[in-house]
DNA sequence: CTAGTTTGTAACCAAAAAGTTACTTGGAAA
DNA sequence: TTTCCAAGTAACTTTTTGGTTACAAACTAG
């Protein structure tokens, strides 16, 4: 009778679902921040405090939970993507790609670390995510079309410079570090440089007239 | 007397020095390809078709290996530094650049393991790299005092800019392949690339009027 | 010629890391 | 209450991989 059937929501003692996420959350910064082949799945139990054993009851291998992780993130995106694309007002400018990739460094390293290590081999979920990356072109056509965008240039070369430009700093921060002299995770360098991407951004606008 | 005590030049046995770059070569390709946690100091050896003892002979371990792999290339990337500061007119514009990283992808890839792997200690030969940052830094203000670059926007932004912009597509080919849906090292794409960067670097120049 | 040093090989070892076995415990349904 | 399965643990095995030892061959100084 001290313990009704009805188990009290603060004390838990079994939580497959609270394990599952911890297990997702710990591989997520264990992969961001090594990489794939630098993890070690005791370093990503311990950091989600759990016992080695269930990480292989929740997901196949190393391998399987690295692709668990990578489509976690991806439907993420694909549900953030669906919002802005329903709201024209927030799709973003330059700045506001990059204070979105630092907000979400984790993600931005993920990829990287993923494009870096598939040379030869294709990328996971390549259908889903060309078409999450083609949803993102026909928003920068259809702003071109509306002249807000300058028009004679591909769409997808303007996102992947926009990618370039706001990416790099993020995922390689020593490298950025090597460069500007003090870390991308710095407030005043992030204020700063999205500011300078605003400066540059007339680089992608329409009519430009060069005054010599 | 079949054998002289000067051997003939063509039939050489032993040569440690191509054995050492034979070492290097083969290493900074794992490298490139496969970082410094995915690389294997046996498929480095079998690379260079030396046996696994001799890279250990020759270098202290797999981090001394990687260390001098580096400071190898960084030491490459110094001299040329050096000349294009002698000779002002091979100060190189956005597709310039990008056509260096697309020729020496492997350095841009080793680049980008090393800056992606070492998020918290520092990286390696700092001090030198920072000059030679410097040095780039510096073509870039004297550009922008003779008028030919903007002078509103700090010189290491521009100079993180244009890596970002002429870096990525080389470093994460896979991530580029996504956006503009074939590989970023086909030949077409290459050029196009350029001309696009060409296109866009009017936002570096000055003096600029935006016509509504 | 020869003794000693350098360059090279094959086989081996130890540590680390991935993955597994065998067992226990919690709790919900019968 | 009892039964049974999912959730959990500790300790173990296997595989991988960086690093080493013991030995052989080539070259070189004396």
């Amino acid at each position: 009778m001290l313990r009704p059937k009805q188990r009290p929501a603060n004390i838990v003692s079994r939580d497959p679902e609270r394990t599952r996420q911890r297990i997702l959350a710990a591989a997520l910064k264990e992969f961001a921040v090594r990489g794939f082949a630098g993890a070690r799945v005791g370093a990503i139990a311990r950091r989600a405090r759990i016992n080695k054993r269930m990480l292989y009851h929740y997901f196949q291998d190393k391998n399987g939970l690295f692709r668990s992780v990578l489509r976690h993130k991806i439907n993420e995106r694909m549900r953030r993507a669906e919002e802005m694309a329903v709201d024209p007002k927030l799709v973003s400018s330059l700045p506001q790609w990059f204070r979105q990739n630092c907000q979400d460094a984790d993600w931005v390293r993920l990829l990287a670390w993923e494009s870096l290590q598939s040379v030869r081999d294709s990328v996971l979920d390549e259908k889903e995510r060309r078409r999450l990356a083609r949803q993102v072109a026909e928003v920068i056509r259809k702003k071109q079309e509306a002249g807000r965008l300058r028009g004679d240039v591909p769409p997808h070369f303007v996102q992947l410079a926009k990618i370039s430009l706001t990416m790099l700093p993020v995922a390689l921060p020593q490298l950025a570090r090597l460069i500007v002299g003090c870390s991308p995770r710095n407030r005043k360098f992030q204020e700063e440089y999205g500011r300078f991407l605003e400066t540059i951004s007339v680089g992608f606008r329409p009519s430009i007239v060069v005054v010599k």
